[in-house]
DNA sequence: AAAGGGCTCAACCGCACATTG
DNA sequence: TCAATGTGCGGTTGAGCCCTT
């Protein structure tokens, strides 16, 4: 047995609403607010609606500061990083765009800026290389984990949407220095980690504000004495082999400029997270990787090398385990993440200005 | 000018979560 | 603790508009 429908469905009027409907819910909802009650709010309205059709009504059309028409280029590369890292969670995209709803970021999505996307950027079309047997979706969104951010949140690293373009047939990095890291940094997680506490929640925020990068903040892949920061060679050398292209989802930043006097960073768009959820997220996704792994080196020693795909993801898997291991500089000093979604302006030394769309660089302030 | 196919977007539907008693 | 109810969300639908033939 269902639930109860939430209205008379034979008596409540259904389809367009008309000019005298949208005045009435206006000025009642102007005059005495929703009373905390959609459900009941029509009837003292004087209006044959449902109560979800006059808060969809409101929410989407008549209330203050709504803005309809044209989407920005600001906006579409927004929407774009956004649905990129956490899919089609659109009131969480909708509340990073003021006056924009939900339904018009998802109206507009669906018609205009995936085919626009489908066209500047053809290998959307295709299949992911990444995982061989899935179709093209954004994560999911799970409604049951505790954590909704970080769940998807860790996608962003085991899942590799199309936008990253990763070769995974390129595999130059020798195997036996995957296996060694492994083996270092691995064998120790046995267990997800515990989720962080209640109160210590994850905002999202957007800044359209410069920030210096020499002024307080480090902009590299983990810290001045972490041998692995994205200026140090290895790490690029290792992106370089792996084939990762512009456009992924990638910690550091480019080749040292950060060092450079006069730069900045500007149109910064980012999670704001504590060090907590940084640990929670890191070990719960090594976590998730090294059981991949684990289970796919199980089919591997089963089957040999009779299943090549079988070989070349778990290989990629190790590549993953390798990426994620240098995304977690636990340091204590670190007051605070900051999770870059969105492309940047970087401004470098002598003034020039060079577009980069490195998604997902951490900023770490302490 | 008419037909029909495609596109847009407001609105609906059903599900899951949150709240309340 | 549990059931009932309200709310919020994402997926889907379909009327009306637009464009092409």
């Amino acid at each position: 047995m269902g639930r109860a429908p939430c209205c008379d469905k034979a008596s409540v009027k259904k389809g367009p609403w008309s000019p005298e409907e949208d005045a009435k819910l206006k000025e009642f909802i102007e005059k005495f607010g929703t009373g905390g009650n959609w459900i009941a709010l029509p009837q003292k309205a004087g209006l044959k609606r449902c109560g979800k059709s006059c808060r969809l009504r409101w929410l989407n059309y008549l209330r203050p500061n709504i803005r309809h028409g044209e989407f920005s280029d600001e906006e579409d590369r927004i929407i774009c990083s956004l649905y990129a890292n956490i899919g089609s969670r659109w009131s969480v995209i909708a509340a990073q765009l003021p006056g924009r709803t939900d339904n018009d970021i998802k109206n507009y999505w669906n018609t205009k800026l995936k085919k626009k996307l489908m066209t500047t950027v053809p290998s959307l079309q295709e299949k992911p290389t990444f995982f061989p047997s899935s179709t093209f979706q954004p994560p999911p969104y799970d409604h049951h984990a505790p954590d909704h951010f970080l769940t998807t949140s860790s996608s962003f690293f085991t899942y590799t949407p199309n936008f990253m373009n990763v070769d995974t047939t390129s595999n130059s990095l020798p195997v036996h220095d995957i296996n060694n890291h492994i083996n270092v940094a691995a064998d120790h997680i046995s267990s997800p980690p515990p989720p962080p506490s209640a109160n210590n929640l994850i905002s999202l925020m957007r800044s359209d504000t410069t920030i210096d990068v020499n002024d307080n903040c480090n902009n590299y892949l983990g810290f001045p004495d972490d041998p692995h920061t994205m200026c140090n060679s290895p790490m690029q050398a290792y992106y370089a082999a792996s084939g990762m292209k512009e456009g992924m989802l990638m910690f550091g930043s480019t080749a040292c400029s950060s060092s450079e006097g006069g730069s900045s960073l500007s149109h910064v768009s980012h999670v704001n997270y504590t060090k907590d959820h940084h640990q929670y997220h890191y070990q719960k996704n090594q976590y998730q990787i090294k059981q991949e792994v684990d289970q796919m080196t199980l089919h591997d020693q089963v089957l040999g090398d009779q299943i090549q795909t079988q070989s070349l993801m778990v290989n990629q898997k190790r590549k993953e385990f390798m990426f994620t291991n240098h995304v977690s500089p636990l340091h204590n000093d670190v007051e605070e993440v900051k999770l870059n979604l969105n492309g940047y302006l970087f401004h470098d030394g002598d003034g020039n200005k060079t577009t980069h769309y490195q998604k997902g660089m951490c900023s770490y302030f302490y």
